[in-house]
RNA sequence: GGUUCCGUAGCUCAGUUGGAUAGAGCAACAGCCUUCUAAGCUGUGGGUCGCGCGUUCGAAUCGCGCCGGGAUCACCA
C-alpha cells in the first residue's frame, strides 16, 4: 500500500536531511481533509525536535524529498505544520485497473490455521426472540463475515439455553393450565406459545407473592416461599434426575421453541455451524467444578453449596453449584467453554453477549484461570450495548418488548408500501416483488442497527418507522440497483468495458478521483473493522462510498460521454463501486437487489 | 454505596485513536426530472462537543474533580 511507502520514504528523508533514525510508527500520516488539496497529509509538528527548523521549513524539505524520490507524488503543499501530498492520477488509475475485476479485492488471505469460535444469538427456550436478540444476531453474523474477510477461519456457534429454572417455569405453567395446547392446535408459532406460558407463570407467581405479603411475610420470604416457585425448583431437580415425564415434556416444548427459532433465523438470514445446548454442557461444568473442589481451588459451604472465592482478585464470591446439587448459568458456561475448546482448539473464543453480562465474563475468566484452563485468557467478550426505547429499556411486564417476528413483518410491510407509492413494483412479478420487499425491509432494519458502534447503547422508537432515505440501507441498495441498470444498458449498447485498456495518462476529474479514492479505502476498512470487531465501520464506509458515487452519477455522464476512453473509464469505476457496495453489504449480511 | 460504560445540532448517529474552520442523515426552508432509476442531487439555517481545572505547539479525543444518565454487584440467564 502506498501509505507504507510514504512512511518509509519519510523515514528516509529524516535520515538524509537531519541524520536521524525514527521508528516509522511515530510519523503521523492521515488522509487529507476534504477542503484541502492533497491525498495524504504528514503532520510534521512531532518532527520539529529532529529538524530543529520551523514547521513550514520542515514540511517543505520533506515534501521536496518525497517528490524527488517517489514517482507517485505529483505535487505537495504546506499549510502550517501540515504537509499535503498530491498523488498523480496515474497512481489512482493503475490501482483501479489492477483491482476493479478482482473478486477478492479487499479481502485477506488465510493467516491463522486455528479457527475463531464465535458465539452469538444464544436464546432461551422460554420466550421468542426480540429486538435485543436481533442486534445480537446481526452483529454476530456480520462479525463472522468480517473476520473471514480478514483471513480467519470462523466457526459460528449458537448456545441454546434449554435448561434451568426459567424453562421449568414455563413447563410448570403449561402442566397446570396448558390444556394440551400445541402450536398446531392453536396456530401459534411454537416459541410464542411457550412465551405465553412463561408470562402466565410470572403473573400467577406475582399474585402468590402479593397474597403472602398480605399475610405478613416480607417480600423476600414471599418470593422464596411461594408454592409456584417451590414447585418449579422441584421440577428442576426432577429434570436433573432425568425423570421420564419431565424430560418428555421438556423435549416436546423445546421442540416447539426450536421450530419457531429456525423460522426467525431463516427470515433474518443468519446461520450457525454448530449448535450447543446447555443441557449437553452443564454436566461437564459440574465435573470441572468438582475437580476444582478436590484440588482446593474452590470451596464448599456448610449447606453443601460450592463457591469460587474471588475476593482477592477484586471480585466477590460466586456460586457454582447449589446446595441441592443443581447447576447455575456459570456452571454450564464453564462446561461450554471446555467443550468448545476440546472441539476446535480455537485461537480465540468470541462471545457476542450484551454488556449487562460484563461481570459474568470477568468472573468466568477468573474461574477458568482458577481451574487451570489457559484458554480462558483467549476468551473475548464482545460486549454490545442495549437497544433502548424512548421510555427506557424493554420490559416484558410492561408489554414494551419489540418482538423480532413482528418487527420484520412491519419492515416488509413498510417496504412494500413505499415501493408501491413510488410505482416501482409495477413491472415485477408477484414473487420478484415479494423478494424485493423483503430485501429492502431487511436492508433497512439491518443497516439501522449495524451502523451504530456495537459498544454503544442505541435508541429505537417503535412509533416512527425506520427511514428509507438518507443514511439508510435502502439508499445504498438503490445506488447499487442504479449501477446495475447502467451496466446493463452499457452491455446492451455494446460497450466492451470489461476488457478495455485505458491509458493511465488521462487526467481525472475531481469526482472521478474522489470515487476511486473511496474504493481504495475498502481494504483498510475491512482490516479496521476486523481489528475493532465493528460492523459499524463497514456500514459507515459503504454509506460514504454510495454518497460519493451518487454525486459522480449526478454530475457526470457515463453512457452519454463523448470521449470513448472516458466513457469506458467511468463504466469501470461504476462497476467497481457496484462490486464494492455488494461486498460491503455482504459483510453486513445485507443483500442488494439488481433493480428497485 | 462499590465497579463500570456513556454524555457531540431539535432527533438519530459519525468523528481516521492528540491535529487544520467538529461532520452526516432525519426534521424545516429553497432549488434540480423532454437526458444513464428523484429511495437521488444542490443549497440555507441549526453547536459553550455536559461543566471546570490540568497535560502541550494543539484536546470532542488524554488525566483529575464535579453534574446527569445507563448497566452490574442473584442460589435469574
Amino acid at each position: 500500500m502506498i501509505e507504507a511507502k510514504i512512511l518509509e520514504q519519510t523515514g528516509e528523508a529524516l535520515r538524509k536531511l537531519y541524520g536521524h533514525e525514527l521508528a516509522p510508527g511515530s510519523i503521523g500520516l492521515e488522509r487529507t481533509k476534504k477542503e484541502i488539496t492533497g491525498d495524504f497529509t504528514i503532520v510534521v509538528f512531532s518532527l520539529l525536535k529532529i529538524s530543529r527548523k520551523s514547521p513550514e521549513a520542515t514540511a517543505t524539505e520533506i515534501g521536496t524529498f518525497l517528490q524527488q524520490n517517489m514517482p507517485e507524488i505529483a505535487d505537495f503543499n504546506v499549510i502550517k505544520g501540515f504537509l499535503n501530498l498530491v498523488l498523480n492520477d496515474q497512481f489512482w488509475l493503475k490501482f483501479m485497473m489492477k483491482n476493479a475485476f478482482q473478486p477478492d479485492f479487499g479481502f485477506y488471505k488465510t493467516r491463522q490455521e486455528r479457527p475463531v469460535v464465535l458465539e452469538y444469538s444464544s436464546p432461551n427456550t422460554n420466550k421468542p426472540l426480540h429486538l435485543g436478540h436481533i442486534r445480537n444476531n446481526l452483529l454476530g453474523y456480520s462479525l463472522a463475515a468480517i473476520l473471514k474477510a480478514n483471513g480467519h477461519k470462523v466457526i459460528k456457534v449458537n448456545l441454546v439455553n434449554d435448561r434451568g429454572i426459567h424453562i421449568c417455569k414455563s413447563m410448570l405453567a403449561y402442566m397446570k393450565w396448558g390444556n394440551h395446547e400445541t402450536p398446531v392446535s392453536t396456530g401459534i408459532k411454537g416459541d410464542h406459545l411457550i412465551g405465553k406460558y412463561y408470562v402466565l407463570f410470572d403473573k400467577k407467581y406475582k399474585s402468590e407473592i402479593h397474597g403472602l405479603i398480605e399475610k405478613g411475610l416480607t417480600e423476600e420470604e414471599a418470593e422464596r416461599q411461594a408454592p409456584l416457585i417451590m414447585e418449579a425448583q422441584e421440577l428442576l431437580q426432577k429434570w436433573e434426575a432425568k425423570d421420564h415425564e419431565t424430560i418428555a415434556l421438556w423435549k416436546q416444548m423445546n421442540g416447539w421453541a426450536y421450530e419457531g427459532f429456525d423460522l426467525t433465523y431463516q427470515r433474518l438470514g443468519v446461520d450457525f455451524d454448530h449448535i450447543y445446548y446447555e443441557s449437553e454442557t452443564y454436566l461437564l461444568g459440574k465435573k470441572l467444578v468438582m475437580e476444582g473442589l478436590e484440588n482446593g481451588t474452590l470451596t464448599k459451604k456448610e449447606d453443601g453449596s460450592i463457591w469460587a472465592d474471588l475476593k482477592n482478585e477484586g471480585l466477590d464470591e460466586k456460586l457454582l453449584l447449589r446446595a441441592d446439587g443443581t447447576s447455575v448459568y456459570m456452571t454450564q458456561d464453564i462446561g461450554t467453554a471446555q467443550l468448545r475448546y476440546d472441539d476446535y482448539h480455537p485461537s480465540s473464543m468470541i462471545y457476542v453477549v450484551g454488556n449487562e453480562q460484563n461481570y459474568h465474563f470477568d468472573v468466568l475468566k477468573k474461574v477458568l484461570a482458577r481451574l487451570g484452563k489457559e484458554y480462558g485468557s483467549h476468551i473475548n467478550h464482545l460486549s454490545y450495548g442495549m437497544v433502548e426505547l424512548p421510555q427506557g429499556r424493554m420490559k416484558s411486564r410492561e408489554g414494551t418488548v419489540v418482538d423480532a417476528d413482528d418487527l420484520m413483518d412491519e419492515m416488509f410491510r413498510t417496504a412494500e408500501e413505499t415501493t408501491r407509492e413510488l410505482g416501482k413494483a409495477n413491472e415485477l412479478s408477484t414473487s420478484d416483488a415479494g423478494n424485493l420487499f423483503k430485501t429492502i425491509g431487511l436492508g433497512a432494519l439491518k443497516y439501522f442497527i449495524l451502523k451504530v458502534d456495537p459498544k454503544k447503547n442505541m435508541m429505537f422508537d417503535p412509533g416512527e418507522s425506520i427511514d428509507f432515505n438518507g443514511n439508510t440501507g435502502p439508499f445504498i441498495q438503490y445506488t447499487y440497483a442504479r449501477i446495475q441498470s447502467l451496466l446493463a444498458k452499457a452491455d446492451a449498447a455494446g460497450f466492451l468495458w470489461k476488457d478495455a485498456k485505458i491509458s493511465t495518462h488521462i487526467a481525472l476529474l475531481p469526482l472521478e478521483k474522489e470515487t476511486i479514492k473511496r474504493l481504495y479505502q475498502f481494504q483498510e476498512t475491512v482490516a479496521q473493522a476486523g481489528e475493532e470487531v465493528s460492523p459499524a465501520i463497514v456500514a459507515n464506509y459503504v454509506y460514504d462510498l454510495a454518497k460519493v458515487f451518487n454525486q459522480f452519477y449526478q454530475e457526470l455522464p457515463v453512457l452519454k460521454e463523448e470521449e470513448n476512453e472516458k466513457l469506458l473509464l467511468r463504466l469501470m469505476i461504476t462497476y467497481f463501486v457496484g462490486e464494492t457496495i455488494r461486498k460491503s453489504m455482504a459483510l453486513l449480511g445485507i443483500q442488494v437487489p439488481a433493480r428497485m
